[in-house]
DNA sequence: CGATGCGTTGACATGCCTCAACCTGAGTGG
DNA sequence: CCACTCAGGTTGAGGCATGTCAACGCATCG
């Protein structure tokens, strides 16, 4: 997707070291409660976005009225480093959020005055259209309960590298958000948790609470070998 | 998609502006009979690939020994731009075909040495990360019909900027192909094709031969307001 | 206490997939 | 020239997964 993970990258030792994440040093916290947009699909793409606390989703009203929701971002997501002059999604908050904002001119600034920083920018683009072109080619080719593995595990990695049996984890979004993002309809996204519930693949504590029970299962569900 | 247009963006007046189509300058051509891969999944990603004749099908095969075809690239069309160090697809030739290769490390060496990064390569990037979230976000809510008029109308672009009434366009790949590009089966792109012929939307001179009658309903169809 | 929003489940309709048959055109060999 | 084969395309019949519509449970909130 769009969102470009810091995770790892944004806790190196040195404090002078250039980074995209950089770029929000010093900046403002900015509080959001649930449903409040932090930009709109169409306004001029002042400024990037860096997810603090809380959950952000990115979404789109399509020519007839669906909506679909492009992804959501976790704390230590930026968003906006693709963005042309306009933004192409409306952004909102899930839940109560906190994000800090930064010129996309001072990142423009940045990449012209250190080249040594480009390969790591162009890498961080390139992870992006990888990970969009592998979404798109999967759940293209995958069935609902296929598309919620894919999900779950994603929102699983967000939190680790690879979910082991009986990690928790937390859902924030409705289920017409997670629907909106699969391409599925909410009740077909309620049976398919059914179903993985009832394979034993994951346990439900509340519709916001999952308790991954079968972490290969996930994977080979989410299309993916047991190897890596 | 990851596959970069190069149509209106090459013919740029001034000789000195470096573009991406300028690695590929004096390069022999490299000719290849349908069916031939140009490279393969996994392989080390040597090098860029563009294409001069003929088409190009980008595709890999999943876990469940299902294909998914991730596109279609033609005359201009450059491929490899956003790889990493291995190649993510095979790339094959679909009819008779003339690319020319350029080693990956000349880009490389291009993006450092560029004072100004954004034109030549960031806003391919750029746009390519567009067209793979755009593409994501449509067919992951589109019906079949849906899928095809828009399979259709980027075809169409292909050879011109909008497509009028009496535009004819071929179809060098075979159904199977397009069916695992849009995540359908053989069969339902028949049938879709047939549904579009009923309605006069398009029609089939050959399997291979589509005329668009219907550009506004095309258009319509593949989800974009009639407007632009 | 009722109202509301969200999640879940059931009944039914529909769209797509599966399997099968048939058609067409291009080779190929008689 | 015809008969045959073969691959790709098209069409039909039936099954299954998902969408649609409806009802209900549950928590929150006024």
């Amino acid at each position: 997707m769009y969102v470009l993970k810091s995770a790892h990258l944004a806790t190196s030792p040195e404090p002078p070291e250039p980074s995209v994440e950089s770029l929000f040093d010093g900046r403002p916290l900015e509080l959001a409660p649930p449903g409040r947009a932090l930009f709109w699909e169409g306004d001029p793409a002042r400024d990037l976005l860096q997810v603090v606390r809380g959950m952000v989703r990115v979404q789109r009203i399509l020519f007839d009225g669906r909506r679909a929701v492009a992804g959501f971002l976790g704390p230590g997501d930026v968003l906006g480093l693709c963005f042309s002059d306009t933004y192409l999604f409306t952004a909102e908050a899930v839940t109560e959020t906190a994000v800090r904002r930064a010129p996309r001119a001072a990142l423009q600034g940045m990449v012209q005055r250190l080249p040594e920083l480009r390969p790591a920018f162009v890498d961080r683009m390139r992870d992006e259209i990888c990970a969009a072109q592998e979404q798109l080619l999967i759940l293209l080719h995958q069935c609902a309960d296929e598309r919620l593995a894919r999900f779950l595990l994603a929102m699983a990695r967000r939190l680790v590298g690879e979910p082991r049996a009986g990690l928790e984890l937390t859902l924030p979004m409705p289920r017409a958000d997670i629907a909106d993002h699969l391409g599925l309809t909410v009740e077909t996204v309620c049976r398919s948790m059914t179903k993985l519930r009832a394979q034993k693949v994951i346990r439900l504590l509340g519709p916001a609470h999952v308790v991954v029970e079968n972490p290969a299962r996930l994977l080979a569900l989410a299309g993916e070998p047991p190897g890596p």
